[in-house]
DNA sequence: TACCAGGATGCTA
DNA sequence: TAGCATCATGGT
C-alpha cells in the first residue's frame, strides 16, 4: 500500500497496558491495518496514514514492549488519539466485565484475551462502505475488496486514500465492476448517491441518539440491522451497539441457549433476547464486550485472519 | 463439488 | 409481521 516514502517517525509513545496492535488488527473491526513486518503496523483511515511500531524503548506497566506512533503531536491530538479510543480507561472496563461476568467462563476467557482490543473510532463513510462490503464475506476477502476499491477510486498520496462518496457516485453504477463486490455494487453506488444528497454529519447523528441514528442508517440500501450496528459501534462511537452476526449467533446458541432448537431454527428475535440476557449487564459498553467475544471466537475456532500484506 | 462467509432485499402468505 | 428464496464472488 504505502510506497515506502513514509518512513519518518518522530514518535508518540503508547504505553497503555490495554493496547495490543496485533489483536486490534485481526479483530474484524478494521480492514485497512497491516503488519508490514514483525511489530510494524501500517494503519490507513480515510485519507490518513500512520505507522505504529512495537518498541523496547518504552514499556507497559507489566514490562512488555509498548509502541511508538509515528506522527506529529498535532496529528495525534487532532485525530489518532480519539481514533484509538485512548481517552477511555479500558482497565476499568476489563475489571467491570470480569466482576459482572458471573460464572460465565466463556466471557471471562474472552475478556482476558480481548483486554488489549480497543474499539476504534473510525470514519463514518468508511465504515458504511466497509461493512456493506462485509456482508456474506470472509474477512480476508473484505480486505481485498476494500483495497481494490481504494486503488481504483482513492486519491494517491504516497498511499491510496479511502474513496470519497463523490468519486464512487461519479463512477456510475457500472464503475464498480471487476472489484469482486458482486451484488454489493448496487448497494455501494446507491449509498454513495444518498450520502451525497443527505451529507450526514457525525455530530448530528450522535445528537439523534442510538435508536434514531440506527434507523437513519437502515434507510440506505444495503444497510440492515447488523451492518447498522457495526456502523453505530465503529463509525459513530455508540459503544453500547451490539451487532449480531453469524459468529455471535454461534456464541449465543452455544453459551446461553438452553433449549432444544438447532442454531438455524432460532429466530433473530430470540437471538436478540439471548443477547440481552447474556450481555445486557455490560451496558453501556456492550459493544466493547461484543468485540472481545467476537475476536476470541475467531481465535478459538481457528478462523482469525492474517493481517500481513500479500 | 458442495458449502459457507461479521446479511440484505423483495416477495408471499 | 414472519418466513423464505435469492442475490455475486471467493475461499476451503
Amino acid at each position: 500500500m504505502n510506497d515506502g516514502s513514509i518512513n519518518a517517525c518522530t514518535g508518540i509513545p503508547i504505553t497503555d497496558s490495554f493496547f495490543d496492535a496485533r489483536k486490534i488488527m485481526i479483530s474484524g473491526q478494521v480492514f485497512r491495518m497491516y503488519e508490514n513486518s514483525p511489530g510494524c503496523f501500517d494503519i490507513y483511515s480515510k485519507e490518513r496514514f500512520v505507522r505504529l511500531i512495537e518498541t523496547e524503548e518504552y514499556s507497559k506497566a507489566d514490562g512488555s514492549a509498548a509502541y511508538v506512533l509515528c506522527c506529529s503531536d498535532s496529528e495525534y491530538r487532532d485525530y489518532w488519539y480519539h481514533y484509538f479510543d485512548l481517552d477511555r480507561n479500558y482497565g476499568e472496563t476489563v475489571n467491570k466485565v470480569l466482576a459482572d461476568s458471573g460464572q460465565n467462563d466463556f466471557i471471562r476467557k474472552a475478556c482476558l484475551y480481548g483486554a488489549g482490543i480497543r474499539v476504534l473510532n473510525q470514519d463514518l463513510w468508511e465504515t458504511m462502505v466497509s461493512f456493506i462490503i462485509s456482508q456474506q464475506k470472509q474477512i480476508p476477502s473484505i480486505r481485498k475488496c476494500i483495497e481494490r476499491l481504494c486503488e481504483r477510486f482513492g486519491e494517491y498520496k504516497g498511499w491510496y486514500a479511502f474513496p470519497t462518496a463523490e468519486a464512487i457516485a461519479a463512477a456510475g453504477p457500472e464503475g464498480l465492476k471487476g472489484l469482486g463486490l458482486g451484488y454489493r455494487e448496487r448497494y455501494i453506488y446507491e449509498t454513495a448517491v444518498k450520502f451525497l444528497a443527505d451529507r450526514p454529519e457525525k455530530e448530528e447523528l450522535l445528537k439523534r441518539g442510538y435508536k434514531a441514528a440506527g434507523e437513519y442508517l437502515m434507510s440506505y440500501t444495503g444497510i440492515g440491522r447488523k451492518v447498522a450496528n457495526c456502523i453505530l459501534l465503529f463509525g459513530l462511537g455508540f459503544k453500547d451497539a451490539f451487532p449480531i452476526d453469524t459468529h455471535i449467533m454461534d456464541i449465543l446458541h452455544r453459551e446461553f441457549y438452553k433449549g432444544e432448537l438447532s442454531r438455524e431454527r432460532l429466530t433473530l428475535k430470540e437471538y436478540e433476547r439471548l443477547a440481552e440476557t447474556g450481555f445486557g449487564c455490560f451496558s453501556p459498553c456492550r459493544g466493547i464486550v461484543q468485540q472481545w467475544v467476537f475476536a476470541y471466537e475467531l481465535i478459538r475456532s481457528g478462523r482469525a485472519p492474517e493481517g500481513d500484506k500479500d
